[in-house]
DNA sequence: TATGAATGAGAGTTCATTCAT
DNA sequence: AATGAATGAACTCTCATTCAT
């Protein structure tokens, strides 16, 4: 019981100093996030941090993982819906934009690690793996969509990659939301793979 | 005279450290740039970097905005182009997707502020400013081309923000470039606009 | 007959963490050597190190007095040896050296305190008291045998000091044992003395 | 020109924070002693320090090494020395005696290192080739004197090993100097050897 | 002009000690 | 009685910046 009561509030604070954490970190990058701040923020003092996480680049890492985890399922419970091949992606597209806009933490995290992955290589390794699996998920529902004669044909590969990037730069961009440009975003996405 | 020698030295100077800074500014960002390391890539004492530029954030602000000036020229010259409207849109895509896919460091300096803009106010200014200018230079062209139905219809500040995404999600995630790969994201850039 | 139990575990505990500490403090020093570290090679949280001494200063200063009261015991056993002087003196020796050989933790610790003394003031006292009887009860049994023409002459309180010497020398060097050299050192040893 | 001013002053400094180390090191032990500290004595800020050694364990093994080859050369030329072996000898005990008992910081430095080698691995294995070397260096000579009947016959290396544990605890017992002191810890040492 | 030397401020991290349970 | 959680103080080391030469 008690154990059980120690282990909540254990992971009640981890899972404080890890929203706290992936805030500065992704407001500010790994650089100018101090543990001091993070523990302000998070209302404890700055050893406490030690507690939970062996170091600053070990948080770091924890967000980061949790971060490409929440993603992937994100998107595997998108593409889950039933259906013809283009209602998968439209569903993607309409989801992946949405959360791009309104979670805004979301790329910004990930920037530090794409732009610099010297540094951070097993960070830069785990993102490699995500963006591949994301293409490898993609590839086939965009090969079935242009069997079907539902999209335009050309190189699935390159076709996703395409959206990716789009939807990265959505990420990156930050803009404010608002219905209005999100199906804009949505409509133009779209026309990435030639909806026929 | 010498005084005109004096500052053509003190020019080539400048430019040597605001290369170096733009490479090591692009590669690991603000923070983790040390004016020691600028320094010795520059070929110079470290305490000469003071000579030329106030402190860290002003060589800092002046490479970006260096870096700002050239990406504007260029897509300015890529506009001029002669002909219909979409002729000067399928200009600007081959341009800006050549360039983001060769010029490696391009997006890379720029996400450092697009990543932390209270930490860099002016320059964030600056860098709004430029897609202010960019996205208003695209606007009428997109406009042009619509009531010529050579494109899709719709709002054309969104068609010039999404553009402006996918660009940046190029530029952001670090293909390797390859002739067919350039073409096909151009191709599929291109389809943003619905050409018909 | 509780209370009685009560304080049989708590001297076995506080006997597990001197032991410890022993071992700790003896092959680290007091700087090095940590309290969770004790405490986890004593088999109990580190908490709880501070239930059976006020602090980490007590906790040492515990040990090394045991230590020295475990010494003072040691010699005075030898010196109850039969027989005339230069036989106490022999048993003494023997049983010194071998002590300092084999129990190799036994000057570590004191070390310590012998070079920096200012830091254990307490310890430091208790230090030159242990030497100081030591010498003063070593002096008594040379003169004797410098009487009996056992020994050379000389002072007698630097024949001890020297003898001291020799000895906290071995225990320093860490040499390994053997008893080919366990028997070199008691014969070289006992030249100090100069027996005829 | 003005680099031989540079380089002396450097070495001045360099010099003044060795000396300040020494003192605190020897005094207080590596862990112990801080680079704030011995910044102070220096007379420098303690960032300074860095700017001559590397880091704490740097200036330590600067330190350490230093004082074994100033012990060394020590003893080397004491052995230089002209006549009969044991008048080597002699001026060998003469020699070290009086450092042990005037240098105080002597041997106080190299008690860290040999009562916790594996925190300074290199220095220890430093430390054991100096000793080895030393041994090395007496054993010829002691046969010598046994082959001439000067000295009593036995293990030389043992009795190296012997003359080595009383020079070592003479200067770890930090007695206080005296000419009458001085010349009995060498007549006793003397007898180590059995001198005929 | 150019630079090596110097430093204060601040970073991450550790640890003895206290406290609530 | 025993412990995990918490923290303040202190440590090593870095770095942008200033200064004397």
């Amino acid at each position: 019981m008690a154990r059980t009561v120690n282990e909540k509030l254990r992971e009640e604070r981890r899972k404080q100093i890890m929203d706290a954490a992936t805030a500065m970190f992704s407001r500010q990058g790994f650089a100018e996030s101090t543990i001091k701040d993070i523990a302000k923020e998070a209302g404890i003092s700055h050893a406490s941090v030690f507690l939970y996480f062996a170091n600053k680049e070990d948080l770091f890492h924890k967000v980061v993982v949790e971060h490409l985890d929440a993603a992937k399922k994100a998107y595997q419970a998108e593409l889950l819906v039933e259906g013809p091949p283009l209602s998968k992606i439209y569903a993607l597209i309409e989801g992946q934009i949405e959360r791009q806009l309104k979670n805004t933490s979301s790329i910004s995290l990930i920037q530090y690690v794409v732009g610099y992955p010297e540094r951070f290589p097993a960070l830069a390794a785990d993102l490699k793996q995500f963006v591949a699996e994301f293409v490898d998920t993609l590839i086939p529902i965009i090969q079935e969509a242009q069997q079907l004669e539902q999209i335009q044909s050309g190189d699935a590969y390159y076709m996703a990659w395409s959206w990716f990037s789009y939807i990265s730069g959505i990420g990156m961009c930050h803009m404010e939301y608002s219905e209005e440009g999100s199906r804009a975003l949505v409509t133009n996405g779209l026309r990435i793979f030639g909806p026929k």
